[in-house]
DNA sequence: TTAAATGCAAAGCTTTTGCAATACT
DNA sequence: AGTATTGCAAAAGCTTTGCATTTAA
């Protein structure tokens, strides 16, 4: 079932498919976009809009954060990108490319682990069953201590 | 065991008993702080710091925002207060007269639902064997929706 | 040509910080 | 009296908004 309103789940494997929906929804294909685009394109995690601006430096042009926002908000709507809150800090927004994903993320290395919704099925069905909350980690991800960094800590306090 | 540095684990059951504790500890008791304290204390539900001043213009006295942020910092040093944040909005505070706590949020109703620690220590485990993260949610509850938010949203899409 | 999108600047919201004035001890 | 604490104001961090200018179509 899809929900109305809501873009069909797509697959976008390059830059140029997203600036042709974007063309094919009547919308723009500016220098601005490109670049915010092909960042998150070449992005190997998560990335803040922030870095997102700073990312440009390297690429000769630079695009303003409000832009960066407008755009990111744009393709969000379009549903080519997600954004999520981990702890403090700002947004992290990344391709919807793969369909609808959810995040762990440590508290202490920073690392955000993308999750496939299935493998967090049986924490969903435990707190649905004990609390009566319909839980979901892709808007606020669950934080915590990872393995590594446990293991870093060391075992005695 | 007792971590070292945290407070130890102690009853406030009224007021007085924290304006005393921080007279021990060579702090003053001001205005300021007795209604800050008291606002903890009439509070049904954690609150915001701007519902702590709000709360205060009822009783005459206002106490200036960063004042409120300053204490609760104080509060939670000395182990009396805890804080978490629900989604987007405001951290919220309340009173840790019981012992730690953790939570677990409507994002539809604002309902916050504290729970003992041990309510979600399967959850925990799920998360541990699953993922090696060790996560909590005492500082940044799960988010969803709760059992009467649904309901009233109905079944069908 | 013309309306969408941009850059810049300002503002909003939460929280923090600097500092002179206040008030607890 | 002496200093912790306050109030006010300004600033910081993230995000949004207003508006004149640029630019894709």
């Amino acid at each position: 079932v899809t929900a109305a309103g809501a873009a069909p789940a797509q697959r976008f494997s390059r830059p140029e498919h997203v600036l042709n929906l974007m063309r094919g929804r009547g919308l723009r294909v500016s220098a601005a976009r490109r670049i915010v685009v092909a960042t998150l394109f070449a992005a190997e995690a998560p990335v803040s809009a922030e870095q997102i601006t700073a990312a440009t430096a390297g690429g000769g042009a630079e695009v303003d954060l409000a832009s960066v926002y407008r755009n990111l908000e744009t393709l969000e709507r379009l549903g080519v990108v997600r954004h999520f809150h981990v702890g403090h800090g700002p947004g992290l927004y990344a391709l919807a490319a793969d369909g609808r994903r959810e995040y762990i993320a440590c508290e202490r290395c920073g690392a955000v682990r993308a999750l496939q919704p299935e493998e967090l099925d049986a924490v969903r069905a435990e707190v649905r069953s004990r609390f009566g909350f319909e839980v979901g980690f892709g808007h606020f991800p669950m934080v915590g201590v990872c393995g590594e960094c446990r293991d870093e800590a060391g075992e005695a306090g």
